[in-house]
DNA sequence: GCCAACGTTGGC
DNA sequence: GCCAACGTTGGC
């Protein structure tokens, strides 16, 4: 199984929306390298960092697991959804979405600055200057990291 | 609100 | 295919 961060602010979409919802359509991804990613390299059962972004503070606020794989992301087909995409036809669509669902919300938000203060995480893709990537995948060590600084109930499969 | 960094678009 | 202009992300 592989690891990986997914990033949402928590005005639009949180860890407690999720954990309300229980699992919910990670729609509205409207890049190419993210939507690779949820569609040939994330499989049903992988884990997943959730990251608020645009946040006070931003940074890991829970844990999700991938609960259903990559289907058309409805909102392209949507003419009043505001990622609607005119050019994107139903036999072949241009966009693409997983299915989350809520694993654990941490206690205190792992926050951005306390990443960065960690030096064994000095190597994750988050943390890399101008990387603004929203599905990213991370390291099996990176990811127990990241659990153990939140004091989290949720472990890595050995 | 600012702005650095990066992705996308479109003219040529 | 190049690259300038523009749009978006996201920390601060």
């Amino acid at each position: 199984m592989r690891f990986w961060l997914m990033k949402s602010e928590p005005d639009v979409f949180s860890i407690d929306d999720l954990a309300r919802a229980k699992q919910t359509g990670w729609d509205s991804v409207r890049n190419y390298q993210a939507r690779n990613s949820m569609r040939d390299d994330m499989a049903v059962g992988d884990l997943v960092l959730f990251y608020h972004s645009n946040a006070e503070p931003s940074g890991v606020a829970g844990v999700a697991k991938v609960v259903g794989p990559a289907i058309a992301d409805p909102t392209q087909f949507d003419p009043k959804s505001e990622y609607h995409d005119a050019r994107s036809a139903k036999a072949d669509p241009t966009w693409l979405m997983v299915t989350v669902g809520f694993v654990e919300r941490f206690d205190d938000v792992v926050s951005l600055a306390a990443l960065k203060a960690e030096r064994s995480l000095a190597g994750m893709p988050l943390l890399q200057k101008g990387q603004r990537l929203s599905v990213m995948e991370v390291s099996k060590a990176h990811f127990a990291r990241v659990l153990k600084l939140a004091k989290a109930k949720t472990t890595v499969p050995a």
